[in-house]
RNA sequence: CGGGGCGUAGCGCAGCCUGGUAGCGCAUCUGUUUUGGGAACAGAGGGUCGCAAGUUCGAAUCUUGCCGCCCCGACCA
């Protein structure tokens, strides 16, 4: 992409309204613009982040065993009245009336259409387990939005979602976004903690929260230090086998949010040296409610013994658009954005520092398309801004690997190549250029 | 929902108390000089002062109502 013909609107100086990090540089960088409270546009820039975090989430939950669909953002109030919940969930459901004054709401969640959806479909035992996932808007009218797309009302979710004939089988379903959220989240970079969660009323130990450490995170938690360094499953695990010896060793570590956080309990099972007591952002959610919604709605499957039951139910949610906000969270320093490789908007920054001269046109132009050839996306700042002012811009925006030419180096056929989460910069010769880079970007993007 | 605050050019703000030509910095456009870390000079364009009603000879400024947004708290992915 030649930066000329991009939509990349950049504000110098930083908007008032934004309090935390992550909001104050997608508002800097052109991310995203603010339409209304807790509503934003996603502009090319953010938009491109937004769609490789999606891409993650859906790659990995495909491996996981999950089916993808889509449903509605615009839902029948009827259908909430099965389950009860239209009149429990309260103001912080968006509710509308179309022409015929029926009345509708904007999804929040999907618990009951999904389970509406399965149960028009699935009548045998045979056919479990299920799972469904999707990734869709969703309105939540939260009492008070803030940081940006960290707590807006508008936000893009994946919830997965999860059916079986009984508990025991449900507790496979679960683990298998366990470890499924463990490959996401370590592909974007970011070291997630399950936390143990409140259950609420089912009870049991089939709820966890998934947590990244950040000083701005909402919540106070507390866990064990060598969670943190636990290894990640790797690509070749068999989804399909039994998952629990994956999922014990991250569960007997002690980790928990501020809800349900014992303080005996914590200093009782976890040597001071490896107490960690910080504040997180929660990024995703999963959960096993048994037979909540299928017995309210009579999702009913036959048995091998003939008889009809309620199907055991578990419900996924990753906070898509939040990611992006909380990646940022981790990944940035005073003078912008440093995105890992795999959810960088763009892989490489190219920055000609003299438009208009043949040699260095030349030069950015071969090597603009040569990394275009290599599967690498390039953002090409042809413009005629000065110098610094690139700079700066390609800083803030922070594609992790920034090539610069101009015919100081390139006299000497040298090219600058920096590296934006260290700030480290070599001189390579032009002709080494792309596949230097694009080796670094392959490195970059793989993922055990 | 309780408490506090703010709406004036794309962004950041002053002006309001004490009514009388709508301003500053950045950004934008033109020209000249610059050119390896957010340039300098000169000039230009850009505003129903959130909306509506009221008071007044006259309202960005005073009054009332409405709308929007932000912050703190309780709640949430």
């Amino acid at each position: 992409m030649k930066l000329s013909q991009y939509y990349l609107p950049l504000l110098k100086e930083t908007p008032a309204d934004a309090q935390i990090a992550s909001h104050r540089l997608m508002l800097r960088a052109g991310m995203i613009r603010q339409e209304g409270a807790g509503i934003y546009a996603w502009l090319p820039l953010g938009h491109r982040v937004l769609k490789k975090i999606e891409q993650i989430v859906r790659e990995e939950e495909d491996r996981a065993g999950a089916v993808e669909m889509l449903m509605p953002t615009i839902q029948q109030a009827d259908l909430w009245r099965e389950s009860g919940r239209y009149d429990a969930y309260g103001k912080e459901m968006l509710r509308i009336t179309d022409r015929g004054d029926r009345e509708m709401l904007f999804g929040p969640t999907n618990e009951e259409m999904i389970t509406e959806i399965f149960r028009a479909g699935v009548r045998s035992y045979k056919d479990l387990p299920t799972l469904l996932y999707h990734i869709q808007w969703k309105f939540r009218d939260e009492i008070r939005p803030r940081f940006g797309v960290m707590r807006g009302r508008e936000f893009l979710m994946k919830d997965a979602y999860s059916f079986d004939i009984d508990e025991a089988s449900a507790r496979h379903s679960y683990n298998r976004f366990f470890a499924a959220y463990l490959r996401t989240f370590s592909r974007m970079g970011l070291t997630a903690i399950p936390m143990r969660a409140d259950t609420g009323p089912i009870g049991g130990d089939l709820s966890h929260e998934f947590i990244v450490l950040a000083d701005t995170g909402e919540s106070a938690v507390f866990c064990d230090k060598r969670l943190l360094d636990l290894p990640i499953p790797g690509a070749d695990t068999d989804f399909s086998k039994d998952l629990q010896p994956i999922v014990d060793q991250f569960t007997n570590y002690y980790a928990a949010t501020d809800e349900i956080y014992d303080e005996k309990e914590f200093e009782q099972k976890v040597d001071e040296d490896n107490r960690v007591s910080a504040r997180g952002i929660e990024i995703g959610h999963i959960f096993y409610f048994g037979t909540k919604y299928s017995k309210a709605m009579n999702a009913l499957v036959t048995g091998p013994d003939g008889k009809n039951t309620a199907v055991h139910m578990g419900s996924y949610g990753v906070g898509v658009s939040r990611l992006v906000g909380a990646v940022i969270e981790a990944f940035h320093d005073d003078d912008g954005c440093k995105w890992p490789m795999s959810v960088a908007p763009f892989h490489v920054g190219l920055v000609n520092l003299k438009p208009g001269d043949a040699d260095t046109d030349a030069a950015c132009n071969n090597i603009y398309k040569g990394l275009q050839a290599a599967g690498v996306d390039v953002l090409y700042d042809e413009t005629k801004a000065r110098p610094g002012e690139k700079f700066a811009r390609m800083d803030l925006i922070g594609a992790p690997l920034q090539v610069v030419i101009g015919p100081r180096g390139l006299g000497e056929g040298k090219v600058e190549v920096k590296r934006r989460s260290d700030g480290a910069r070599e001189e390579l010769a032009l002709e080494a250029v792309v596949e230097y880079a694009s080796s670094a970007v392959r490195d970059g993007l793989s993922h055990p």
